[in-house]
DNA sequence: GGCCAGGTGGCCA
DNA sequence: TGGCCACATGGC
């Protein structure tokens, strides 16, 4: 299917994005084409995300079942739409970059680039969890044995697609499971500990988006072992997408903010906050963009 | 080999 | 509220 995109948006800086890390386990880039796995009904489908030359974007089912194909088209647009934001209007963050010497720097050179998103909230949490004070790369690492042990895959042109592994299979682990991956036993009851919290339904997506505004989903996820105030607006920010979302403690932010302009030390905390005052309702989009000026 | 990493919980004033 | 500190393991 051929997509209707908005003006804002460029294919090539989404794919720059998902190319930052080559362990990525939970979708593929080869030739400008992504490749993925995702939920549908009654199972999981491959879709292929490529742009043609007139920079039209394509949407197309590997796998599909015939009959049920319109469904389907239907869900893999829609998980476009959500995965790529393509739905938020970007005018507004680029008027902030006109005026904001910071935001400057990064919104002509990434033009396009929207914030990626991370629909499925179980995987938004763990990855939260997962790369708490580690370096990205281990971070990746430790995402893919997690998914290798306790996901399902299909594979298809001799690639192994994935899905990430359901709450409830998490949920029933004992800590020695995950250690035995090499995470802290700390990071291993926090992800069980999550997992049951979803498994039971007691934390769901829809419910905390329910709750209508930023801070009391931020006041639900806080409360829950192993979720700070980072981990939280991390999944705030890529998986409910609220734009005033901003994980001001994050390490990649103070470190992208440092090299943006010369600084000999990282920034304080309460120096970003006075930097931020211009971003109010797009902390996630100027985080997201201070994020990629880092590779 | 030492510092750092997309932090958090727990303790203390 | 705000300031320390232990934690735990790999990357570079």
């Amino acid at each position: 299917m051929k997509v209707i995109t908005p003006k804002e948006f460029s294919f090539s800086e989404t794919v720059s994005y998902l190319n930052r890390s080559a362990n990525e386990i939970m979708f593929h880039v080869e030739n400008d084409t992504v490749y993925k796995r995702i939920p549908a009904d009654p199972e999981p489908i491959l879709i292929e995300i490529s742009e043609d030359s007139e920079r039209s974007l394509h949407i197309d089912i590997l796998d599909a079942s015939a009959p049920q194909v319109h469904l389907l088209e239907k869900a893999a647009v829609d998980y476009v739409t959500e995965w790529f934001d393509l739905e938020t209007d970007l005018a507004p963050f680029y008027q902030l970059g006109r005026i904001d010497p910071l935001l400057s720097l990064v919104t002509d050179r990434f033009y396009g680039l929207r914030c990626v998103g991370i629909p499925d909230m179980f995987e938004a949490l763990c990855w939260g969890i997962i790369g708490q004070q580690i370096n990205l790369t281990f971070a990746y690492t430790l995402k893919r044995r997690f998914v290798e042990a306790f996901g399902s895959s299909k594979e298809w042109n001799g690639h192994k697609y994935w899905s990430f592994p359901e709450p409830q299979r998490i949920a029933s682990l004992k800590t020695g499971d995950l250690t035995a991956l090499q995470m802290t036993s700390k990071k291993s009851e926090y992800l069980i500990g999550v997992a049951g919290l979803m498994a039971e339904g007691t934390l769901t997506k829809e419910g905390l988006l329910q709750l209508g505004d930023i801070r009391t989903a931020e006041k639900r996820l806080v409360a829950i072992r192993g979720i700070g105030p980072w981990t939280a607006n991390y999944v705030l920010m890529r998986c409910l997408r609220y734009p005033s979302a901003f994980p001001i403690d994050d390490v990649g932010l103070h470190n992208a903010i440092k090299y943006l302009l010369g600084l000999s030390e990282k920034p304080t905390a309460a120096e970003i906050r006075q930097m931020s005052t211009n971003w109010s309702g797009w902390e996630s989009y100027a985080t997201f963009y201070l994020w990629r000026s880092l590779y």
